[in-house]
DNA sequence: CCGTTATAGTTACAAGTGAAACCAATTGCA
DNA sequence: TGCAATTGGTTTCACTTGTAACTATAACGG
């Protein structure tokens, strides 16, 4: 019986990418094994995407941001951003009033059954967090930690 | 002049999530940058799509693979492999033929023109990756290698 | 054998996303 | 002032993506 599939004349002439040891391939899959298990918790209990769930998060931080300052902390466009706030607010878990002095901005923050659920879903996510973590020793936390500040790190 | 935006009786009562400690958002962060930075590359050159480019790089590495193969090698579904290699064989990236004793299976293989861009991109991406690297000392390097080992490793 | 179940892959439809166009309010500056 | 350029935010349109249904073939079990 033959082998099942040749690797090894390609390997020689054109040098193919391992996947599994390719860095970004790695943390790709291991971002979107982390986000698409938290973003399950609360997608199960409440109708609440991750762009929405992030709003929601920096809006339970800095009460009465932006649209636009939402979206540079969420690192997300405003567009997303937008279409985020229009399900919230239609949803009652954001409320938004104009700037006074500045008609173009609004003024966003949690409403009391936004609130409500924010409760609810930030230890979810943290509960997830620590799984994730409990994988881990104290050691490599830390290096962990430094490793991505160091490449998150502007430039 | 008021401060901006109130932030501390909100995290004194509702505890709110600090995204910007928060690994699962952080890793998202990085591992969005990263892969936009590489899919911008062989985008600007090829018309190729991310998802396109991992089935040719499984394809690379392990020839004649099936559609179901490939999509377990890419971590990617069946749906999203079906179209890459719809859009892969159409541009003459990628052969197609049958399995013999198993009609509903695909035999699948880069084509001479798929080689060439693969031989093409793989280069870039791998020096992209160096690009992150360099960020880091040996010493964190060989942390992030041993995290990530164990990060990813089924349950 | 023959009917049921499982597997490989594609298609169809709905929902999500991004880029550009757009509107309204504000700012800058001649 | 007043008009061009900028900014905050929404809408539109094309494209991508995910889920479920579907087709064709193969494997299983009586």
């Amino acid at each position: 019986m033959p082998p099942r599939h040749k690797s090894a004349p390609a390997s020689a002439e054109h040098a193919p990418l391992q996947l599994e040891h390719f860095l970004p391939y790695r943390l790709s899959i291991l971002s979107n094994t982390i986000s698409q298990t938290i973003a399950g918790d609360y997608q199960r209990r409440y109708d609440l995407s991750m762009t929405e769930w992030r709003v929601m998060a920096v809006l339970a931080r800095f009460d009465g941001l932006s649209a636009r300052e939402v979206a540079e902390r969420t690192a997300m466009d405003k567009v997303a951003v937008s279409r985020a706030l229009a399900r919230l607010v239609g949803a009652g878990r954001v409320d938004r009033h104009t700037h006074d002095g500045d008609k173009r901005r609004s003024v966003l923050s949690l409403t009391d059954s936004g609130w409500a659920m924010h409760d609810d879903v930030a230890p979810m996510a943290r509960a997830r967090e620590r799984e994730v973590l409990a994988k881990l020793d104290a050691e490599e936390r830390q290096w962990l930690e430094r490793i991505l500040d160091k490449l998150l790190e502007q430039q």
